[in-house]
DNA sequence: GTGGTCTAGACCACA
DNA sequence: GTGGTCTAGACCACA
């Protein structure tokens, strides 16, 4: 948990940190009462600068997904679960929604898609690690051949 | 084609541009030899400033898809499709990776991941309009399910 | 270093800029693993837009000789000088030429144009300052002599 | 004559029109009363749109250097020649000064910009062609010697 | 503070 | 009409 951020995405670093915070409340990975690393021992997991998983923390204190006690420590708070899933049910979902219409405005078929989402499926990354070679396999197998044309 | 910008998308706005020609490419929508929509008409089209729609269209050229000719329009490259498949083919699997990684993140099943992706397949609407209710449906149905815990 | 720019200059704005790099580069002036000015001081001593700067700093990055590191600053680039220093001189002397085919054009005599090229290399301006008097002299010395049929 | 257009160059097309007329004059390979070839004409030896040409013509109109006669005939003015010369005089110590200072501020030597001058006086291309290998050779002979360190 | 994106709009070169 | 350059200035992401 925590340790994948992938500077090169479309998604900001911050909203990254964010997402990861998010769907571990959803995923039951961190729990109600939990406490979250602290920003430094975040930024160094995370290597990205405290500033920036100070902000990610900010926002999802805003959000009223975690609570700050005192100087540095943030809990999950009580309420956050049911909230936090349906957020992130959104999110995934618009994103599922863009990823298929770049598909589909490229010319993929619905199965090139669903292949190359169960290759990424069965790798070990997380959300933000770089592609394996696993998951681009894809492209020299099926995925060329029907593509062409 | 070229009609559909997400504002509020992470993609930047110039990247989607570039993206849609680049898929407009791929999928055989426009050819070699064929000229792009001008600058002030893609803006218009799309509802963004000129000099962004400017940009993407440099950065085109840059990765040798398009060739602009003075006071005449950008031009579609002899040698630009396959190329350009390819890296649209990289761009989208290593999208489609990272949308995987936070649904799996998230607590989110293989089955829930590929409806939604079958909603979408379905719906009318291109890459970054936005999300129709038809696919933002699936979050009732299907995928309140399993996701809770 | 970086304070002449010749805004009346047939050459772009933003391409004297890169050349002002280049030249500085090649020089020995800046050395790999230096930081270039920021954008802002940059725009401020050369007294143009900040955006003309960025395209030339972008240029740069895209022809390998910088590289940006977010909210920190551009760095010269290792493999930077050689390139670097060929691609100046291909500049230079091609416009070299260009200049002594006008000469020719016009009429002027070998000697008048190395004569007029010392006055410049004595004098202390920079690449693109404005032309000094001392340069311009010439003219009523000896460029009047033969040119005048 | 009226044959080389460098649209690589930084100078404006329009402007080594005008420039390569001027030339002309003070070389005395155009005389008061000759006629400026036809827009039509210059425009197919140049390989430019009539357009173009036609804005050189009008621009040596208003500087006085040429008359037009009923539809599309420029004759040389019989006062042209002494103020087309100074005027020449001033554009190419201008730009000699640039290139110079190029050359300066990139570490080149004065023998080693002589001799690039040379070069291109001896060879026979005219002011906007492109640069022949006679005159890039400079760069692997005494050029790359001394210009490293 | 530093770079990156985007808007708004002017003016120019070329076809 | 089309692309290219430049200004002015806002706002954001990251260190």
């Amino acid at each position: 948990m925590f340790d994948s951020i992938n500077i090169d995405s479309s998604v900001a670093v911050y909203v990254q940190i964010e997402n990861l915070v998010q769907f571990a409340i959803t995923a039951g990975d961190l729990k109600p009462g939990d406490q979250l690393p602290s920003v430094r021992e975040m930024s160094e997991r995370l290597k990205v600068n405290p500033n920036t998983v100070a902000k990610a923390y900010r926002d999802l204190e805003i959000m009223g997904f975690v609570r700050p006690v005192r100087g540095m420590a943030f809990y999950i708070q009580e309420d956050a679960v049911a909230r936090c899933r349906e957020q992130c049910r959104r999110t995934i979902i618009s994103r599922i929604h863009e990823v298929v219409g770049e598909a589909k405005a490229a010319g993929f078929q619905a199965d090139e898609v669903k292949e190359a989402a169960n290759r990424s499926f069965a790798s070990e990354s997380g959300p933000y690690g770089a592609v394996p070679d696993s998951v681009i396999g894809l492209a020299s197998g099926g995925g060329g051949r029907r593509r062409s044309k």
